[in-house]
DNA sequence: TCAATATACTGAAACGTTACAGATTGCCAA
DNA sequence: TTGGCAATCTGTAACGTTTCAGTATATTGA
């Protein structure tokens, strides 16, 4: 026979995980009881509460996420959907330590949520919603009319965009401003006497696309200078492609002598193209780069940079979809950072 | 009056999602059954089979994740614990990307369980352990005497590890050959004439840095050229730190004519601190460098390379994981990846 | 004194799933 | 005819939690 296992009901048995009936036979109260004096309920004798949190913590007590889920539907989970092929030299690791941060002291859970290329992107966010997946969803590649942001409001599920929409719905969002930064490149090439400037875009679609392109234009405006179409090139195409274009466009007669690069990655291709036509950067053709993590100084020292903060992003978005959940306005949890100066790191 | 809400029991309203109850009500068998018959059980009968089958694909019944963990235990999570803070230009999103092409078509969920800096690093995954957070767990940054994975094995949790550990335990891993590597980068640099190298360690502690001394030392032993020594630095360094001290190095009268380093990031500060020494790479000095983006060439066309596919130690890990969940022997799903050969991009 | 009420607590039910222990039917051997 | 058995199917209980509808006990108001 068995020795080993006590008897049939409610014993505590030695390295069982704990629940609520473990505690309320340890403290000799009814499980309702302990649920609630976990809770801080209202209605549980001030003693008791305090002398249920003592043996709660003493133990280790932890809920159980399964109990909790079946019972509430709140599964205390945030999913980031993540398109797994483009963005190369990511950011994604930033955007996910930003938002473990932000989640770190939460009972929730970080799930990545990937799809791929051939996927509608609309795919992975309706499977999080029909199955009851997540309490609240972070997306990025938002675009001006974003069906996915349509489909969570639709359903009121809480969610958070990395970049803005433009549909006239309201919802929580983080966003870099782009506009803030073409114009800002473009103004900084103009003052160091750059007159042809030439934009690798953010991927057509997106709805910081559009911003660029306006802060580009907007500046171009200002300034004396004007713009050399560089409109094949965004920095969603692979590096191969972009150092090939920017060589021929180096080669051309009428070449620019600035660009404005909205990715780190393009930029580093973009360079090659120009040193592939044999022109020297600094000298011939400067270039204004955003970047996400301090490295293009080293690449070439010539670079002019602006920074943009993805683990920032990931907190601010975390902060918005918890916020959300908890019952703030979504108009309230929209937050768009300006950029820093132009950071040169020549002499 | 409610003229929405059906009456009392188990009507099939319109839009609740589909459970095993509304399956059997549709189809007039029992919730046992339905059950039974989802999962190919041989006590059903082949048509009942079929027919429930149907009917679930029909209505997208999906099993409802908190109920079927609540009653077997089995999670469908599988945890990737992360170190928040280390780890710049980070090979994680490949990583993140790996795991989830794997998962991708199996009921499980990728969770992140960060840590930071400060904590221990056993913390998190006692946290995934002692609440049953995960059916499955995926480290890195392993040690030869890796507590983490003695834990594991302890508790029974089925897990992978990036990198090996030596602790005469047997356990699931996939690993880059960085004996390898380190051996061919010293031969390479060997058989280009270089005499005096220098080692950019990984981290001190981790089992890949014993194997990358090894490896290095090994080959130093085979060929004509000795070990400037540069203990003091490695790839968990902050970037301005190598360069300063890489500089130093430089200045020295007996300075290396080689590097081997172990990571991309740590490579460009080292040719930083090369040129900020006055020196040219190609010309007074050579790297061999491991990247896992194919980014170095652009950054300078001397550098030698060699890859590491973060990507595929993500599949590996990932399959792994999962068979060791379904029962495959621990000791069967090792893998060790060995390094391509040394690339030049020069001319 | 008695009813009303506040205080502190409790059992039962339910969320959706699976495992256990049957129940029903038809068929075959004896 | 009947007992046995295989083939199918089914109800109940349980996982851990929260909510609902209570139940006791003490306290108050008249």
């Amino acid at each position: 026979m068995d020795r080993d296992e006590t008897d049939k009901d409610d014993a505590v048995s030695a390295h069982e995980r704990p629940t609520l009936k473990t505690l309320a036979f340890m403290t000799g109260l009814g499980v309702t009881t302990v649920s609630r004096a976990l809770k801080d309920a209202p209605e549980i004798g001030a003693e008791t509460r305090r002398r249920v949190q003592l043996v709660a913590r003493q133990i280790g007590y932890r809920p159980n996420r399964a109990g909790v889920r079946l019972r509430t539907g709140k599964t205390n989970v945030i999913s980031l959907v993540l398109n797994t092929e483009r963005e190369i030299m990511s950011f994604v690791s930033d955007i996910i330590y930003g938002v473990s941060e932000v989640i770190a002291d939460t009972p929730y859970h970080l799930i990545v949520t990937p799809y791929s290329r051939s996927q509608d992107p609309l795919d992975p966010v309706k499977y999080l919603v029909e199955t009851g997946s997540a309490d609240g969803v972070i997306i990025s590649r938002t675009q001006p009319n974003d069906p996915r942001a349509r489909y969570m409001l639709e359903r009121g599920i809480p969610f958070a965009t990395h970049g803005r929409t433009d549909m006239g719905l309201v919802h929580p969002y983080h966003d870099f401003d782009n506009y803030a930064f073409a114009a800002e490149a473009v103004r900084h090439l103009a003052g160091i006497g750059r007159r042809r400037l030439a934009l690798v875009t953010p991927p057509v679609g997106l709805t910081y696309y559009g911003h660029t392109v306006n802060g580009f234009a907007d500046a171009l405006g200002e300034v004396d200078a004007s713009e050399v179409r560089f409109n094949t090139v965004s920095i969603d195409q692979s590096i191969d492609q972009i150092r090939t274009r920017t060589a021929q466009l180096m080669r051309r007669e009428v070449r620019p002598d600035g660009f404005v690069s909205s990715a780190a990655a393009a930029t580093l291709a973009i360079v090659a193209g120009i040193e592939d036509a044999g022109l020297k950067l600094g000298r011939d053709v400067d270039v204004v780069s955003k970047q996400s993590s301090e490295l293009l100084h080293l690449f070439r020292r010539e670079l002019l940079v602006v920074n943009e903060d993805f683990r920032l992003a990931g907190t601010e978005l975390a902060r918005a979809v918890l916020g959300w959940i908890g019952g703030a306005a979504p108009g309230s949890l929209q937050t768009v950072v300006k950029p820093g100066e132009v950071l040169s790191y020549r002499g």
